[in-house]
RNA sequence: CGGGAUGUAGCGCAGUCCGGUUAGCGCACCUGCUUUGGGAGCAGGGGGUCCCAGGUUCGAAUCCUGGUAUCCCGACCA
């Protein structure tokens, strides 16, 4: 598998084509033979299974249980929450027959027109609907608060233009759906969530990111409130990469979901969701990838470490291979993922080039120098450098490296994306650094969805978030000049 | 849904304008020998409904008509 990557820097107008390419080459996923759907192989789903457990850990340390809801909606539930219907009517992927036949003109299978159901079935964008219809025969009294449900599903959204990771018609996530007797505990509890995101995202995914209020005119469709968790990719435009919503009583509203207080009123239950998805995996791969191939975070990386041998002939290569499985051995004692590569098939160089692809953090070569000297060759993904080092105490040494490197990643990401936010006081400077920079602006905004509507039409640039740690500063709104008591982010995005 | 492009081996492509033996090349794959501290070399080999359907023709990957799929650029979105 001859794999040239495009020089990254190079191709800076065509960022997302050597993005395509390099989740391709790297083995993550690869478009399916359905319209805007992806496959994700075996290497690709591993990163995002470890991405699974952990935020499913931190989930159940908040207080989460998991469930699982159907993947057909009715349509007529749909319809109940009019904003949430406007939001998603236009990708929707309906099933309206439940039957094939053979066809009459005798080549293949056709619809069963008989077949036709009464009420279409939508296949689900997400699942407030159908969990609020859920929820209702779930509440009755206060006692049965708060419900704190997650559930790991699949769902579908008929995008126009699609982008692997980034934008699928079907995509894996996660979907957080809690009810609350009171607005402070649901409010509090959005707020926990995008927390937890946060945490992720920083901590694990090695992406710094920004916490703030969604714009009404972002708003998620049927919310009162919308945090966000924006991250920046390398190519300067943002990705939102995690959402959590306050619902207020919208969806309790629309199923009818209320329950008994400890006073005997009947009152209408609180709502959250919140969710991200395998959007997290585009994110990882185009906040730290470079030239060479992916760079992964040892706490997500599938392999955290390679070992490849170096020899002549079959005894060179039994004896190297017996030495990297006794110090795989030590890894693995101290819960260290390690592959011991021992294919003969391809040689050392291929190995090298091909693991650094893949982003594996840390990579050993042992050949027959090394096994005279007692040493052992150790590469760092993220830095690209190797040294020789003792195989004494190799073991904690690479423990500390894995976190070295974690810490490391992150701290390149977080420097970059500081050096991307940049304060815009006029309507020039403001084109100017979207056009020639990138990245975040800091600029002050009047407030009003007709103002940000321009501003997008005039730049393609977004309202990312209200950030959480805002700070109050007088100014005048960059485009309308009207006054303003703080600073907003706008970006491109994906 | 608008604008543009492309469907030829697992992948990437040439050939199409100007129809003509057995449809080619690179990578990958298989076999053998030599190699092996950063993507090996040589030799041999296997693999194709040339997107689909119809038409023109002695003859179609190539020309015509109609489908269809995918990609890119917009609008839409996590």
């Amino acid at each position: 598998m001859a794999v040239e990557l495009k020089d990254l820097t190079k191709v800076e107008e065509n960022y997302s084509k050597w993005y395509n390419e390099l989740v391709v080459k790297a083995g993550l996923a690869e478009n399916s033979a359905v319209r805007g759907c992806m496959v994700i192989k075996p290497y690709g789903y591993a990163i995002w299974e470890k991405m699974q457990r952990v935020l499913d850990d931190m989930f159940k340390a908040t207080g989460h249980e998991n469930a699982y809801f159907p993947l057909f909606i009715p349509k007529s539930f749909f319809s109940r929450e009019a904003s949430h219907v406007e939001g998603f009517a236009k990708e929707c992927a309906v099933v309206t027959h439940y039957r094939l036949m053979n066809s009459p003109e005798g080549e293949g299978v056709v619809v069963d027109p008989s077949a036709k159901l009464e009420e279409e079935l939508i296949v689900r964008p997400t699942s407030e609907t159908i969990i609020w219809n859920t929820y209702k025969n779930w509440i009755t009294s206060y006692r049965d608060l708060p419900i704190l449900c997650n559930q790991w599903a699949n769902v579908v959204r008929w995008e126009m233009r699609t982008r692997l990771f980034l934008r699928t018609a079907e995509f894996l996530w996660q979907e957080g759906h809690t009810a609350h007797a009171t607005r402070e505990e649901a409010i509090e509890e959005a707020e926990r969530m995008i927390r937890v995101y946060q945490d992720f995202a920083q901590n694990y995914m090695g992406v710094p990111v920004i916490v703030g209020h969604k714009s009404p005119n972002e708003r998620f469709a049927g919310a009162e409130d919308t945090l966000t968790i924006e991250a920046l990719m390398q190519d300067g435009k943002a990705l939102q990469s995690g959402t959590s919503h306050f619902l207020g009583q919208n969806f309790a509203k629309a199923f009818d979901v209320t329950y008994a207080t400890k006073e005997g009123t009947q009152e209408y239950v609180w709502a959250t969701s919140w969710g991200v998805s395998t959007r997290l995996m585009g994110a990882l791969i185009m906040a730290h990838s470079d030239n060479n191939g992916l760079v992964l975070p040892p706490k997500l990386a599938p392999i955290q470490v390679a070992m490849v041998p170096i020899y002549k002939g079959e005894e060179q290569l039994a004896q190297m291979k017996q030495r990297l499985d006794e110090i795989a051995a030590e890894l693995r004692a101290k819960g260290i993922s390690v592959k011991v590569d021992a294919r003969d098939n391809v040689r050392s160089g291929f190995k090298f080039a091909e693991y650094e692809l893949k982003g594996v953090p840390v990579r050993l070569a042992l050949g027959p120098r090394d096994m005279q000297n007692g040493t052992i060759e150790l590469a760092r993904r993220d830095t690209l450098t190797k040294e020789v080092v003792s195989q004494e105490g190799i073991a904690e040494r690479i423990v500390a490296l894995l976190d070295e490197i974690q810490a490391n990643i992150y701290k390149k990401a977080l420097d970059f994306r500081n050096s991307m936010i940049t304060k815009a006081d006029t309507w020039e400077e403001f084109v100017d650094i979207l056009d020639n920079k990138g990245g975040f602006v800091e600029a002050h905004w009047d407030g009003t969805v007709e103002t940000e509507v321009a501003i997008k039409e005039a730049t393609k640039a977004t309202i990312r978030c209200i950030p959480l740690d805002v700070k109050e500063e007088e100014g005048k709104c960059i485009y309308s000049g009207k006054p303003s008591k703080f600073r907003v982010l706008f970006a491109r995005s994906y």
